[in-house]
RNA sequence: UGGGGUAUCGCCAAGUCGGUAAGGCACCAGACUUUGACUCUGGCAUUCGUAGGUUCGAGUCCUGCUACCCCAGCCA
């Protein structure tokens, strides 16, 4: 079920300006992660916008890993981050990496050099700090940046072969220390890191910094439009120096949008990174994690997600997208796509008296009611079941339609029954019902003589399979108005919560992330990693919605 | 107190040359219902941060305020 609506945004406005006008012809855009972390959802947004504006206008889009920082690099996260994408939905036009060019990156800063705009500085880091001045004050140039070209040459020279340690020096553009823009004070673009790399090894050891070489990718590969987020903006000028004095042949543009936010959940790498070491969730890929492999793990499509993020849409407004509009596009994705049946989470058991021993009937059931072309199963009915713990109430209030003493509910797929006898523990608690059927109202056969106000579900006892079922609530609790709070205090310590239930009998053989809904309850996901051949785990993906209220 | 941004319904978000406020989520009411689900119908901004100005007419133009976000990594 993809929508391909396709909603408007200053981003595509822009493109279809340029397009209109002539400046491009055909536009290529590029999603450039870090493999330094695995994707969430918030990357999805970049991913769905970047892809789907290029398809959109018959361009393409590049697959960029930015592998400039060896020493948070990892080849682990460049697997995942394909993976990822992948399950997604989308092919990129080309699998590239930051480190194809760093042979041409460290040519064009020796253009840099030789055009007397980059210069190899000696300060430590600490007095490059003192030197770049503060938000308010302009800053000091350092006693390096007029040293000869030649001698700038021969260092960044030497910097390249390993002669000198980590933190001795580094080059700079030579912009402006006077700067308002604090990016333009002599940045740093080039460090010095004798650490291997996943790509290129030991080949390298100086690394080029992301203002300096994220331009560069960019244009080399001929990316027209370079989106990104927010906090980049103030990088514009650079990158636009960098594209401009390095003499690139082709000039993309950099264009900046809001990140994602959802409510009740962290998006950050970093915060994500607290709650696996902090052991508050148990991997990056749990099912309560806004990761792309925690969201699949928990049971979401790559069409709810990527409706989502189409709906959301893309502006520079700093926003909180409300977690139930997530929700409602995998409940709407899935309405269709997941068979029904019936689960017993909080199992009560029923004996239906009047109903003969030792018999066991089979009863047709719908698949999917709104989609009849999945058509039907059948499931064993006999004279023990077990129903759901809160579709029984001994005294329940005024429009409570489930069962209580004296009144009759339709069981699903099967006959009406009326509650008769409440057997009890030593301890008060209800531990099982005794009820009548009526033969006459079975299922199908067009009994009209009375009505009931409640249908529940419930499970042959017999047969059914014990299973385990995961619910799961926001990781986050509502925040109330409190600046500079940790996260971690608003850590919702009822975010999982594990129930043993019973399934129907021909729940058997499923396989891992099969999905389905879970009559009156919600969607659910077979557990990849916690299922095994003895016992089945599910995932509840969202529940249904409910306007009950006792 | 420097620079860069953003302010349209509870939450996202469209709003071409100024012409008299799309859509989605949420919510409320009703219909339907072998899911208190789905679906359907109706309701949800006389108003676009705020104060002025220009204009026959302004969310869209001008001016002044206010609030919030980002920037002082040899991270990206």
């Amino acid at each position: 079920m993809e929508e391909k609506t396709i909603q408007s945004n200053f981003i595509r406005n822009i493109v279809i300006n340029d397009l209109e006008t002539g400046k491009h012809n055909k536009i290529i855009t590029r999603f450039p992660p870090e493999p330094n972390g695995y994707l969430h959802i918030g990357h999805a947004k970049a991913i769905t916008l970047n892809f789907e504006l290029a398809d959109e206008f018959n361009g393409e889009t590049n697959l960029r890993f930015d592998d400039t920082n060896p020493e948070k690099e990892e080849e682990e996260y460049v697997r995942s981050i394909i993976e990822d994408v992948s399950w997604l939905g989308f092919d990129w036009e080309r699998l590239l990496y930051a480190s194809d060019y760093f042979d041409e990156m460290y040519e064009r800063a020796i253009l840099l050099i030789k055009k007397g705009k980059a210069y190899v500085d000696e300060l430590s880091s600490d007095e490059i700090r003192e030197y770049r001045g503060t938000l308010t004050e302009p800053g000091k140039e350092s006693p390096f940046r007029n040293r000869p070209i030649e001698e700038s040459l021969t260092l960044f020279q030497e910097m390249k072969e390993g002669k000198h340690p980590d933190g001795s020096m580094v080059l700079r553009a030579k912009i402006d220390m006077t700067s308002p823009n604090m990016n333009m004070r002599d940045p740093v673009i080039y460090r010095i890191i004798h650490a291997d790399h996943h790509n290129t090894g030991d080949k390298w050891c100086i690394y080029p910094m992301y203002d300096y070489a994220h331009p560069l990718e960019d244009a080399i590969e001929g990316i027209t439009h370079s989106l990104c987020t927010l906090e980049f903006e103030d990088h514009r000028p650079l990158y636009d120096w960098v594209v401009r004095e390095c003499e690139m042949e082709s000039i993309p543009r950099q264009i900046e949008f809001a990140r994602l936010n959802i409510t009740n959940t962290v998006m950050s790498k970093r915060k994500l990174k607290v709650l696996v070491e902090e052991g508050i969730v148990d991997s990056w890929d749990d099912p309560r994690m806004p990761t792309i492999s925690g969201l699949r793990r928990r049971g979401y499509t790559p069409e709810a997600i990527k409706n989502f993020c189409r709906a959301i849409g893309i502006s520079k407004t700093n926003s909180v997208v409300d977690q139930q509009m997530l929700e409602h596009f995998i409940r709407e994705d899935l309405k269709l796509k997941a068979p029904r049946t019936m689960a017993v989470l909080r199992p009560l058991k029923v004996v239906i008296t009047n109903y003969p021993k030792d018999q066991v009937e089979l009863l047709e059931a719908e698949n999917n009611p709104d989609n009849p072309e999945m058509g039907v199963r059948t499931i064993p009915f006999s004279r023990e079941i077990y129903i759901e713990q809160e579709d029984f109430m001994e005294n329940p209030p005024k429009k409570y339609f489930r069962l209580f003493p004296g009144n009759e509910v339709r069981l699903k797929n099967a006959y009406f029954i009326k509650c008769n006898k409440v057997i009890k523990d030593e301890e008060g608690n209800v531990v099982e019902l005794h009820c009548t059927y009526d033969p006459e109202t079975k299922s199908g056969t067009g009994f009209t003589g009375r009505k009931v106000k409640g249908t529940i579900h419930w499970v042959e006892a017999s047969q059914a399979i014990p299973a385990e079922i995961r619910l799961y609530e926001p990781l986050i609790l509502d925040e109330e108005e409190q600046e500079d709070k940790d996260f971690l205090e608003n850590i919702n310590s009822n975010s999982l919560e594990i129930l043993e239930g019973f399934v129907e009998p021909n729940m058997v053989d499923v396989k891992p992330q099969d999905k389905f809904q879970f009559f009156r309850h919600g969607y659910f996901n077979v557990d990849p990693k916690h299922t095994t051949k003895e016992k089945i785990t599910f995932n509840r993906i969202v529940s249904l919605k409910s306007s009950f209220k006792l």
